[in-house]
RNA sequence: GGCGACAUGGCCAAGUGGUAAGGCAGGAGUCUGCAAAACUCCCAUUCCCCAGUUCGAAUCUGGGUGUCGCCUCCA
């Protein structure tokens, strides 16, 4: 028996077992952004969410159809490029470039699909045409065509409001063309004149914005939807008219089998928004940390609750990530064998332990079981990462100051832990780019020159440098002499070396045998002495 | 007014009936020339308050207090 995994439904509002339609083709809708501004804090947490869902999904053997739409025209889009004299087209396209760049820097998966609005306003038009001719929209003097929520019993089911109270509780002005003030626009009619516009039955003008989800999920993944997913603010009215537009359009219901909302991101107590200017960009938060962190402490939250964000908070994840990453690093190179390679093989292995009994298990993949067990309970994503350390903890060694340390390192636990932290959206495997750190040749060299010239008035050894190594020569080379020192007893040569490459962003360890583990840390380095 | 969520150690945060995960910070130790890492151990008799149900409650029920969200564009 496979896996169960079950996830909370917001239509329901209890957990459900997910059993999509086709295992091989399941239809996952996410309401991307609308591209008139930099994505910030609240987009990273959301689609880092659902980007955790869609790798998890597929690590368990499902063939996901990821759909992210694009909202490219808008009202927002539109007085934003009015304010700022240009194209709403370019100010779009600037914005999905720039929406691009984040999500890719912060580690999250390109969607199978990924739809534009504009490129689906012809078929929006159809849409519309179909609902006026059902009986389900009305036209009105200006130009507006109109949903008519009355015409669905259940309209409220999602976000469990009756008619009345959604009725008495709307705090809009209403248009007194609507028949119902929860009525909500399917065309919004515009000059001729005007740039972004295009020709319907209903003269000029430009589509609603929960006519596009609908009409964009309808034509690439089809009637209905296995999973529809998005913030909690979407559920009403976006995602209820949805479900209006869409069962009245299709005659079939439910329109989506599991609705998934994330919760919203506050700052030090308070909703993040641009009134209160607490606002942060994804790129500003990038350039302090990275796409680890940021994940690890989004992660430690319960999709579902509200997340608190301050920098105290994002301190322990820091630290945290950073001993990861460090330990990860120095496993990965006393083992000796590429990473990747481990993690692919041992993915495999841990699928197959799914239904082992657990006596059976070592500890290393009982860990790894549980961590896939916590995230089939509605994504239980904290769980996931206190198994996630567990598995990092199985793959060290446990005898202590042993000459033997290597025949007790797990290369599966490691290898395991590689692949369960790629599930979840990490990576601790890509290296960090050799042009990183030719900053530093030029220091390395004078560091090396100076070293030679202290070995050889010193001791009176000679030490062979070549004018075109590369950094990790160059390293290698110093580290190489160092350890020559060390045999030699002479500590303070020895931490003087330390301490110049320290200096340097080169933190090094010392172990029993063979040269010391190194990594680099860009943001460690100091002025050089 | 309507709907809903949450309150767990110095901090972040899981846990929804069986006796408090994990992380950060902190402390002690092993190891080590030192440093760093790793490893070992310690760090909530207690889960906002009160009452109740139960053999048993952080978890269920009632009441109270506090915080927050949605009902309007918002991820």
């Amino acid at each position: 028996m496979p896996l169960t995994i079950n996830l909370y439904n917001t239509l329901t509002r209890q957990a459900e077992p997910f059993i999509p339609m086709s295992p091989t083709h399941v239809r996952m809708y996410v309401c991307g952004p609308t591209v008139y501004d930099e994505a910030h804090l609240g987009h990273a947490r959301c689609y880092m969410t659902w980007d955790t869902l869609y790798r998890f999904l597929s690590f368990m053997g499902y063939g996901v159809v990821y759909t992210r739409n694009l909202t490219d025209v808008d009202d927002k889009i539109l007085k934003r490029a009015q304010e700022n004299g240009e194209h709403p087209q370019a100010l779009a396209e600037r914005f999905t470039q720039r929406f691009h760049d984040v999500m890719a820097k912060l580690n999250t998966l390109p969607p199978t699909h990924e739809p534009k609005a504009t490129e689906y306003v012809p078929k929006m038009v159809e849409f519309i045409q179909v609902l006026m001719h059902k009986g389900f929209a009305y036209t009105t003097a200006s130009g507006t065509v109109y949903y008519d929520t009355s015409r669905k019993q259940d309209y409220g089911n999602l976000c469990h409001q009756n008619l009345d109270d959604l009725q008495s509780g709307s705090r809009v002005d209403v248009d007194p063309e609507k028949q119902s003030p929860l009525d909500f626009a399917l065309w919004k009619p515009a000059p001729e004149t005007e740039p972004y516009v295009w020709f319907s039955p209903w003269g000029y003008g430009r589509p609603g914005w929960h006519l596009e989800c609908s009409t964009m999920s309808y034509h690439i993944l089809g009637s209905q939807l296995d999973i529809h997913a998005g913030g909690m603010d979407l559920i009403f009215p976006h995602h209820q008219n949805e479900i209006a537009q869409t069962e009245a359009f299709t005659g079939l219901s439910p329109f989506v089998a599991l609705w998934m909302h994330n919760g919203f991101v506050n700052v030090s107590g308070e909703k993040m928004s641009k009134s209160l200017g607490n606002f942060a960009t994804v790129a500003s938060l990038l350039e302090v940390y990275d796409a680890n962190t940021l994940r690890y402490f989004v992660l430690t939250h319960h999709y579902r609750s509200p997340m608190d964000f301050n920098d105290f908070a994002l301190e322990g994840a820091k630290n945290r990530i950073s001993k990861m990453s460090q330990n990860v690093k120095d496993l990965v190179s006393e083992i000796g064998f590429p990473a990747d390679a481990v993690a692919t093989a041992c993915k495999a292995h841990i699928l197959g332990l799914i239904n082992s009994p657990k006596g059976d298990l070592k500890d290393w993949e009982q860990s790894a079981v549980e961590l896939l067990e916590a995230m089939a309970e509605d994504m239980n994503t904290a769980q996931a990462l206190a198994k996630l350390n567990e598995l990092l903890s199985h793959a060290n060694p446990k005898p202590n100051q042993t000459p033997t340390r290597l025949s007790f390192l797990e290369p599966c636990a490691l290898g395991a832990f590689l692949a369960m932290s790629e599930m979840l959206g990490f990576d601790f495997i890509t290296p960090e780019t050799d042009t990183s750190l030719d900053i530093l040749l030029p220091e390395l060299r004078r560091l090396a020159q100076e070293l030679q010239r202290r070995l050889e008035q010193e001791k009176s050894w000679s030490m062979t440098l070549e004018n075109d190594w590369t950094p990790v020569q160059y390293i290698n080379e110093i580290l190489q002499q160092r350890a020559q020192v060390r045999a030699d007893k002479d500590w303070s040569m020895s931490d003087w070396i330390r301490d110049r490459l320290a200096a340097l962003g080169i933190l090094i360890k010392d172990r029993k045998e063979g040269l010391p583990l190194w990594h680099y840390e860009p943001t460690s380095i100091t002025a050089s002495p």
